[in-house]
Formats: C-alpha cells, structure tokens, sequence
RNA sequence: CGGGGCGUGGCGCAGUUUGGCUAGCGCGCCUGCCUUGGGAGCAGGAGGCCGGAGGUUCAAAUCCUCUCGCCCCGACCA
C-alpha cells in the first residue's frame, strides 16, 4: 500500500471528547472516527486491526471445535419475551418497529436466537457437545457510552455457545473456552487475567472475567499475593472471622447522644471523635416493595449484588426519603438498628463490634454503645460487604491487593436457564427427555484492541505487536525527489510485498520528520528508513518501534533480516 | 436518570462577564518559490447561516426562552 493513496488521516492534536490513551490514539492515528456516542466507524488501519484480532479468535474458537455462524442483528420480540428478557432488558435494549408495528430489538446479545436456532434441531445426546460462534455487531443503548471503543453502543464481539448434554460436558466446554481464552489474549500481545466474576443479567453459576490491568479500566479487580485467588470486586467474597473465645467484652451502657447535622459516617466519626469501623452503617432498601434494612460496618461499603442474592429478590433499591422517614421515623442520615421494626440482614463484620456508634431513629441523635443481641436482634448474617484492598483472602491468610482492569472476555456456565425457558430439549440414551445445558463465552473485539493500545504504546504514539498490526513495515525514504532513494525504497517494497510481508511505502512529498511522526504515531513495528548517507554505503536502516533500536543493515540482507525479526509473530 | 461542563472553518482554541463584528489566532488545506534525517521557511489564497428555533434590541457569537448534540463524574454493564 502507498501511504499517499491510504486513507488514515492523522491528527496532530488530539480531539477534545477523548480520554483515555486508546481513546486518544485511536482517533490521532487515523484508525477511526466518531459517528455518534458510542458508535464509530473503522477507517482501513483501524478495520486491519480488528480483522486480525477476530483472525485470532476464529483460529481458537475453531480450534476446539467451534462451528463459525453468523445470527441475526435484528431479532423478533417473541423469542425475547420467551425468555422473559423482553421484559427484564429495560432500556439498554434498542427496540423497533417494523411497518406493520410488530416488535424487535438489535441484538444486544443472541442467547435466545442460538436457543432457538438449535432446539428445532438438535433433538438427541448424539448431536452434542456442539459449539457455535459468532463474530458481528452487538447493541446495547447504554446510559453512558465512553472511552471510544472501551464502552460503545453499537460494539464488535464473538460470542461462542456450547450445548451439552451432560454437566461433564458443560464442564469441558467451559475450560476450553478459558484455556483458549488464554491464548487469544496472549497472541494479541495483552496479558488478560482470569478472576472470579459475577454473572449479572445474564445468569448462570460459574464465571470468570478475563481483565487487562491498566488503569484505565473500569472495574476493580481484588487479587492475593500469596495464592491464585483473583476476583472481581462485584463477586470477590469477605471472610467471616470466627468470634472471639471466652473474652468478655466489657458492654457499656446504651446512651442517647446528639450529632446535630451529622448524616455521614464520616461526620459522625469525626464528632464523637471514634473511628469509622466503630460505627454501623444502617441502609434502607426496597426490595420488591417490602423495606428491610442492611448493616455493614461504617469503614464498608455494600455490595448490592451480595444482597440481592440473600433477598432473592427481583427488584432492589435504596429506599427513598420518604420511606425512611416513615420506616425510622427520621430523615436521612440517622437510622439505627435499635428500636427498628424492620428485618435487619447484617454483614458478618458485624458480629464483631462491641459498642458501636449508630443511628437513634430520630433527628440530630445518635445512640453509643450498642450492642449485637442485647440492643438489635439480626435477622441473619451473611457477606455482604464490598471487599477492599487489605482484606484478607478467602482462600489463604493473604492480603488482597487491587487493581483496575479492562474486562476482555468472560466466560459463563449458563446451565439450563435458556433452554428450560424456551424448550431446547433432547433425549438421553435413556430416551429421557431433558434440557440442553448450555454455556456462552464473550470477547469484546473492539474492547480488546483498546486495551492492546492501552498496554503498547508510548508518547509518540502506537506500538503494536506484529500479531495485532495493521502492517507490519513502513518503507520511509528520507526524500523522494532523491531519484535514488524513491528507487531503492521501490525496490525494497516490491521485495518486502513479494515475500508476504504486509508493507506500506511512505511516497508522499513530505518532509522526513513529518513521515517519521505519521509512522511512530501509526506504529508500524518495523519502519525501514532510506536516505542518502546509508545508501551511499550500500545500507538502510532497520528501526524497531518498540525499542527504538537502529540496525544498520546491507541493502540485499534487508528484506531478509526484516522477514527474520517479524519470524515468530512478535520482534524480540 | 442525577451532578458538572462544552458546542465558533477539518483539528485545537480566543472572543460571551460589560451587545457595536467587516468574527479572530495556531495547526491543517490550496498555489508558487524554497527546503528535505524528527510535525521547516517565505509569499499569496480558500474555507465559518458562531449547534438549531423563537424572542429582546437601532444592533446579538454575546442577553432571554425552548430545543438538539457532545464530553466528564455518579448509579448500571461486555
């Protein structure tokens, strides 16, 4: 490809709506544009790059058995209502009409047309284990779509779906997705890691997030030092330390004392002149209509998917002013335990306080030392807490450390939902009929080019692994009015094009710093430079993005020690 | 959806508080000369219904009302 007929309209100064590097990067270097928010349109380097990244998963996915197919961007209603998703979606589904007014969305995901695609057809034990996947726009109207590619609205990703018959099966479908996973990730020149995750909407048991750490990721990824234990916040699971031997605790007397306009922990603590984890948080929730209230300790947060959970609730949200006032019959900021006729759920942290700070059910009033038992009866106890970084580990006497982290990929053991909702049965050697158990595996495309910038890149611009590259080499002749230059360069390309290398040749009547800013920001891993000094001496000059290492080299060895370096998929 | 901010040539911005405009600046773009090892220089030039619609005024980028779009922070999610 010459470089003046490419069309990758580079920027010298970096768009004002982006954020993040990729984000950044993305739009200088000319990979894509903006359309709306959320949604972008690949230019030719930027579509290289995702063709390759989908190349990579496709030669996985096929790998292990993976059977390509491509579903439906436009998907009926019926199927989603089958599900009961129509209903549950809400408003990050795009919906339309069709001229005659009946209902569909764009697919924010195709679990409920694979479903159906396959339980008119598969009818018997002997047609499973089958995998089918996918590779195609997806749409989800997010409530805030940001960072470019990072989180779109309209969004490239291949999704895999196992159908089993047994759990066995299941269960090796689902690690050779992870394990392929692995090796997506590693050949796209990014270290993505394994953690224990929650399944949210999409339901189903066992799950794990694949996470780019960087810092510009958007979840918090809690890990041990000392044992393999790493799990998204969302899931990651607080230890309950038993209570104390024989020690009896000295109770104090529970006392009424004022905190006029003390409605936070922090105020509170700050007040009484006690340490936040000496206070207990009292949270007001509605969960399916009914008001409960939740403890944690005041150095905690809640974990809301934790108390879902417990609730097995459909619906659940922090109470609002009023329902506060007439549950503890005060505002905001002073409920308490004691006294309060609501059912009390409890983190297990909180079995360990003795004489903590908590609300009085009443304005400007607190209450100290309460006490577990004798002051407040809880309902039950369970882990509900966000777990934070110093936390001990579940597995092992370990510390957790956090970390943020781009998730890439996740893997889900859907089980039954899917099929027992929309009756994808088959029938077992026994001639018994059951459901299919089904799994899906997701990897977001253009996600994981982001986070392949976010890791390879410095300020001059792009560096990308050759797996990953839009090309693989930039030919740069320092002037191509120099007859000699323009000539070698030619020569050079046309070699480097014959032997299979992907190749760009910077022919543009542009001033050699220019071509060199273009080829850095771009982040070709190899640009060859021509100019009139080496060649003079029969040489060029080989130069390593990553490194910025020169190699001088002979004229007829440059083709081949550039075939070398690009050898095994990546320059060492 | 709550909070904050921004819409002025392709990109980055000034001008808005305190109406007076023939709307500026840098980069990019076009033509010519010159130059060619890290975003050169000189000369000339093109390009803007100041997001849109109403209103106030002799006069609106600037004031008022409504509206659309975009970005950031938060709740949600891949």
């Amino acid at each position: 490809m010459y470089m003046s007929q490419l069309y990758s309209p580079t920027l010298r100064e970096t768009p004002a709506d982006a954020e993040i590097v990729s984000h950044k990067l993305m739009l200088r270097a000319g990979l894509m544009r903006r359309s709306a928010a959320g949604v972008y349109a690949f230019l030719p380097l930027g579509l290289r790059v995702i063709r390759k990244v989908e190349q990579i998963i496709r030669e996985e996915m096929n790998a292990i058995g993976g059977q390509e197919v491509l579903l439906p961007i436009v998907q009926p209603a019926e199927l989603w209502e089958e599900s009961g998703r129509w209903a549950d979606y809400g408003d990050e589904m795009f919906r339309l009409r069709d001229r005659q007014g009946r209902q569909f969305c764009l697919g924010p995901t195709h679990e409920e047309i694979i479903t159906a695609l396959v339980r008119s057809e598969v009818r018997s034990y002997r047609q499973m284990p089958l995998r089918l996947y996918q590779i195609q726009n997806k749409y989800r109207d997010e409530m805030r779509p940001r960072f470019g590619l990072m989180r779109g609205r309209e969004f490239i990703m291949k999704d895999m779906y196992s159908f089993d018959s047994d759990n066995e099966g299941l269960d090796e479908s689902y690690w050779a997705a992870y394990k392929a996973y692995a090796r997506i990730f590693a050949r796209c020149g990014v270290e993505a890691h394994p953690v224990e995750a929650d399944s949210g909407a999409i339901g189903g048991d066992v799950t794990h997030e694949f996470m780019v750490l960087a810092d510009s990721g958007e979840d918090l990824v809690l890990f041990c030092p000392q044992c393999e234990y790493a799990a998204n916040v969302e899931r990651a699971e607080g230890v309950r330390i038993p209570r104390g031997g024989d020690e009896q605790p000295h109770l104090g007397e529970l006392a009424k004392v004022a905190t006029p306009g003390a409605r936070t922990i922090e105020q509170i603590s700050e007040f009484l002149n006690v340490k936040p984890e000496d206070c207990i948080k009292t949270l007001l929730y509605v969960a399916d209509g009914q008001v409960i209230a939740a403890l944690v300790r005041g150095d905690h947060n809640i974990n809301e998917i934790k108390l879902r959970k417990l609730l097995g609730c459909e619906t659940l949200e922090l109470a609002d002013d009023e329902t506060i006032f007439k549950a503890t019959g005060a505002p905001v900021g002073f409920a308490g335990p004691v006294a309060l006729s609501l059912p009390l759920y409890a983190d297990y942290a909180i079995e360990h306080m003795v004489n903590a700070v908590v609300g009085a059910n009443e304005l400007d009033q607190h209450m100290v030392n309460a006490n577990l038992d004798r002051d407040f009866k809880v309902k039950e106890f369970a882990d509900l807490r966000e777990v934070q970084p110093g936390d001990l580990c579940p597995r092992c006497e370990g510390r957790l450390e956090g970390a943020r982290g781009i998730e890439v990929g996740q893997v889900f053991k859907l089980g039954t939902k899917y099929s027992e909702a929309m009756g994808a049965t088959f029938l077992d050697e026994n001639g018994k009929e059951k459901p299919v158990i089904m799994g899906c595996y997701g990897i977001g495309v253009g996600r994981t080019a982001a986070a392949v910038i976010e890791k390879n890149h410095d300020e001059d611009g792009i560096i990308w692994p050759v797996s990953v590259a839009p090309y693989h080499v930039i030919v740069v002749p320092v002037s191509m009015k120099d007859e000699a230059q323009a000539k070698a360069s030619q020569n050079l390309y046309e070699e480097l094009k014959a032997a299979g290398v992907e190749v760009v040749l910077d022919d543009r009547n542009e001033r050699p710093g220019v071509k060199f800013k273009d080829a850095d920001l771009i982040g070709f891993p190899i640009r060859v430079t021509i100019g009139a000094k080496s060649l003079e001496q029969g040489a060029m000059e080989i130069i390593i993005r990553r490194t910025k290492e020169k190699l001088v080299v002979p004229i007829e060895d440059v083709a081949s020690t550039v075939k070398n370096l690009l050898k095994d998929g990546e320059i060492r």
